[in-house]
DNA sequence: AGCACGCCGACT
DNA sequence: GTCGGCGTGCTC
């Protein structure tokens, strides 16, 4: 006997949607994407979205849906779609994915309605217009304002030295985006940078255009982790209704429900903040973006001054247009003076020249930042002896040594557990202790020693809350120096500053990880773009021990084409992205010997099933333990096109229950 | 995700 | 002897 059977995907962890028959009152008005409640379970029910409705006889007695909420689809076509591919790219679980996809807050009460009345994101005041630009900005304006009126699926790297004016050519682009009637998407990394675009956004991107009330822009929505149920149901209805015409937001804005995108911009493509590494789907908001322009047929820009090595692969390989913008928007003064010092011979922080440096600028009233890798006062505690080193007994990672209001504290960087400062070696007892290694406070206690009167800022983890404060101070003048860690180094313009001193250039490059290179070079090159923005020419001193290492090397030279050739010879060699594909595999579970086992296993299975990749491991996780349960993790390097092979073996896996596992495909966390 | 069913410690 | 801890399994 025939009847509609619906297929329904619930947002929770499931791999695959279920079959429940549609009742023939629903029947007429049931279509997919349309969320229903339906039960699941022997005494519960669920909001869960129709994927697909069919006449068929099933092959055993249906549950059948209990009500219909919307009115119209809630998820387009292209949504659904979506769903299914993040689960197939990142081996994760349809319902995880699903639920990425339908923000809580659309509520189940009202139902949705393709009418639905949206709140427009305020307007502001016509953009000042008449905006001189470099030749190569108008050139990038030019040739991609091509590419967004050809209405065809493209992608490219803008790839634009700092200072070089991404953010004219980013807004000019937009603004063409909207021209052709369509939507655009703007990308941002986490931190902080996202409101004053926004607000720059807000007020010039609307100017000129046509389609609507003279004078009035369109809709310019920022998405937001803290805003609140009502405006975040205002910004996700209104672009799918198409009343909002551009987002700007961090990693969770590709996932918004555009009806019609024309163009995705990423700033800072090379920004980690656009992996979701802490829970399934770990997707990448560069893959997601690519792929959903190719369905809408729209136009992706990735800017960056240091694209990551995937990208500038990619454009090396010609699978992204490439943009270069070579010249500083503000000329004069050019690309600052980058210079290798040496480290100070044993203990301090500041080398010779560094610390006149930072005189200089006190005497000529200028302003100097100096970089640290590490937040607290000095390294780990470590026995001269025996090697011994304090670690945190619940994640077994070293302990940190702090400074704080009553006195010194050991600190976990992991789980922020703190413990008092051992006075003797906890292995072989001897009083013999070392405390060498920089951090943050340590710089800025040396400082204010070497320096007497220098007025000293510092920002790192450690002060969150007071960024912007700490920021507003430093550019209104109120110090001479900022101490901090890479979140210093983020985006911000003072103009007063002309030197930007990297205290250890070499903390970066020695941790324990692929990218370590590559995000050395990235920061400091970022760093280096601190200096100098104004009028003032600007310098930088990396101060390391390691002056002829190739990423050093090609900082002082500015050559971040030669690093990434040479790099991605490195990654080839190795197997690493972008050479490779990258899964990574974390067991995890009570018993320590249950998840080696289970890790050996799969290990040994990974390899028969698919022989064409490596296996790297088992290994026990940086984070042995953590919140009780250890950790053992696999890697899997294999060809991209083996990727469905790989995540075949990985599904057919069956480790015991009482070990979890989790999936981490292109990771950038190996903790 | 949640909720039911399953086997081991401290209670009337 | 049982009440209940949460580890494990299942949901069309």
């Amino acid at each position: 006997m025939e009847t509609w059977i619906a297929e329904v995907a619930f947002p929770l962890p499931l791999d695959k949607p279920y079959d429940y028959s549609v009742p023939p009152e629903f029947r007429p008005r049931l279509r997919p994407g349309m969320r229903v409640r339906a039960p699941l379970g022997p005494r519960r029910s669920f909001v869960g979205v129709v994927f697909s409705l069919r006449l068929a006889a099933p092959d055993r007695e249906l549950k059948g849906i209990e009500a219909v909420i919307d009115d119209e689809p809630a998820l387009s076509e292209e949504m659904l779609e979506l769903s299914g591919w993040l689960a197939s790219r990142y081996c994760a679980r349809l319902g995880e994915c699903l639920r990425l996809l339908l923000p809580g807050v659309l509520g189940e009460k009202g139902g949705f309605r393709l009418r639905t009345e949206s709140r427009e994101a305020p307007g502001g005041p016509p953009p000042a217009g008449g905006f001189e630009m470099t030749p190569s900005q108008a050139a990038a304006v030019e040739s991609l304002s091509r590419e967004i009126r050809a209405r065809a699926f493209s992608a490219h790297l803008l790839f634009g030295v700092p200072a070089s004016g991404k953010t004219e050519v980013y807004l000019r682009i937009i603004r063409e985006a909207l021209k052709t009637g369509g939507q655009a998407l703007f990308l941002v990394p986490e931190i902080s940078l996202s409101l004053p675009f926004f607000e720059h956004f807000a007020r010039t991107a609307g100017g000129g255009l046509g389609g609507r009330a003279a004078g009035q822009p369109p809709p310019v929505a920022l998405w937001h982790s803290q805003l609140g149920a009502r405006e975040r149901r205002g910004v996700w209805l209104g672009l799918r209704s198409g009343a909002v015409r551009v987002a700007v937001g961090p990693r969770s804005a590709c996932l918004l429900p555009f009806k019609d995108l024309r163009l995705a911009v990423l700033d800072e493509e090379q920004d980690e903040s656009f992996k979701q590494d802490g829970k399934a789907p770990y997707y990448h908001a560069r893959d997601v973006v690519l792929e959903r322009a190719r369905r809408f047929g729209a136009v992706v820009v990735l800017g960056s001054a240091t694209p990551s090595l995937e990208s500038w692969e990619r454009a090396e390989a010609g699978a992204l247009g490439l943009v270069r913008m070579p010249e500083r928007v503000w000329g004069g003064t050019g690309a600052p003076a980058v210079r290798i010092v040496s480290k100070p011979a044993a203990g301090g922080c500041f080398g010779l020249e560094l610390v006149e440096a930072v005189r200089e600028r006190l005497r000529r009233r200028e302003q100097s930042i100096l970089l640290v890798n590490r937040r607290g006062f000095s390294n780990f505690a470590i026995c001269r002896r025996c090697g011994w080193v304090s670690r945190c007994p619940d994640c077994e990672v070293a302990f940190i040594h702090h400074r704080e209001e009553g006195g010194f504290r050991m600190r976990c960087h992991h789980c922020g557990r703190s413990a008092g400062v051992p006075d003797s070696c906890g292995k072989c007892g001897r009083p013999d202790l070392n405390f060498s290694g920089i951090g943050t406070q340590r710089v800025v206690s040396e400082i204010r020693r070497l320096l007497p009167g220098l007025r000293v800022l510092r920002m790192d983890r450690d002060s969150v809350g007071e960024d912007d404060a700490i920021h507003r101070r430093f550019r209104d003048g109120e110090a001479d120096v900022l101490v901090g860690t890479k979140l210093a180094a983020k985006g911000f313009h003072f103009p007063r500053v002309t030197l930007v001193g990297v205290v250890d250039a070499d903390t970066l490059l020695q941790m324990p990880d692929f990218r370590a290179a590559e995000r050395t070079v990235q920061f400091l090159i970022q760093a280096a773009g601190r200096s100098g923005r104004a009028e003032m020419p600007g310098q930088v001193l990396l101060q390391t021990s390691i002056p002829t290492h190739y990423a050093i090397q090609a900082v002082a030279r500015g050559d971040y084409d030669g690093f990434c050739r040479r790099e991605l010879g490195l990654r080839k060699e190795l197997r690493y992205p972008p050479a490779s594909a990258l899964v990574r595999l974390v067991f995890s579970g009570k018993t320590a010997s249950a998840v080696r086992g289970a890790a050996e296993a799969s290990a040994e299975s990974l390899r028969k099933a698919v022989p064409s990749s490596e296996v790297v491991g088992p290994a026990p996780g940086i984070l042995k333990k953590f919140a009780g349960s250890f950790r053992f993790h696999l890697l899997v390097k294999a060809g991209e096109a083996c990727l469905p092979e790989v995540f075949q073996a990985v599904k057919a896996l069956a480790p015991p229950s009482s070990v979890r596992l989790k999936v981490n495909v292109d990771p950038y966390d190996f903790v």
